[in-house]
DNA sequence: TCCCATCCCTTGTATTCCAAGGGATCATAT
DNA sequence: ATATGATCCCTTGGAATACAAGGGATGGGA
């Protein structure tokens, strides 16, 4: 019971990838791995969602992309946060600090409907 | 700066709606107005989405419609939980318990990615 | 040599929220 | 009386975005 990833709830993707650049650039496959541990294996964020949200930030000009190399010697494509992107982030977890408060409120309510 | 309402996040709406009916029967109007109150003005579900939201749920067989009549001597319909409603506002609550701990382990981590 | 982890990506499909309407009733204020 | 605002029910069309299900390439270890 409760042991597999949960669904992603839509719209809380870019504030999770936005918050994995914000240690300094990082490839695709890094961000993804990366979530899914911090999360406790909670949140996986399967490829198929990641790199389309991730073009997606970037047409926004919200993370910029180039090619490298990994540690690895591998071409990888790093992402990295614009200043743009910065900003975002601090607005998107101001928004679900703000949005999981009232989850909260309802969910534990004892306010009866009037 | 943040006073007006977030946008609803896809795939929350469900187990408010369902947490509303716990109380016991109620119509749509008043399942709106308790959310938006309880909430603390941050979460307004609009009419056009939560209508939808009530035939869906009434499909899946989690809660059940019947018209009645208001204190206020209306015409209204009732929508109350069914035993099945009620299973999955319990499942759901703690899908939300464990998906916004794992957002919140995200957002403040401190464990650099690999 | 074979397989697994690593890395990049695309194309449907389904879900579901928002915007923008329409319509009716009732209490209260002018 | 009549206008206004709150209360109540609903639908349609569009947009956004996660999921499923793929394809393809590389490198290291068994």
């Amino acid at each position: 019971m409760g042991k597999d990833a949960l669904t992603l709830i839509k719209g809380t993707l870019d504030v999770l990838i936005l918050k994995s650049l914000h240690w300094g650039p990082l490839h695709g496959y890094a961000v993804s791995r990366w979530i899914r541990q911090v999360s406790g294996e909670v949140l996986d964020v399967q490829e198929g969602v990641l790199y389309p949200a991730l073009h997606r930030l970037e047409r926004q000009g919200l993370v910029q992309a180039e090619w490298g190399m990994s540690d690895t010697n591998r071409k990888v494509k790093h992402y990295e946060l614009t200043e743009a992107g910065s900003e975002r982030l601090g607005d998107q977890e101001q928004d679900w600090a703000r949005y999981s408060d009232a989850m909260d409120k309802v969910l534990g309510a004892t306010q009866q409907p009037s």
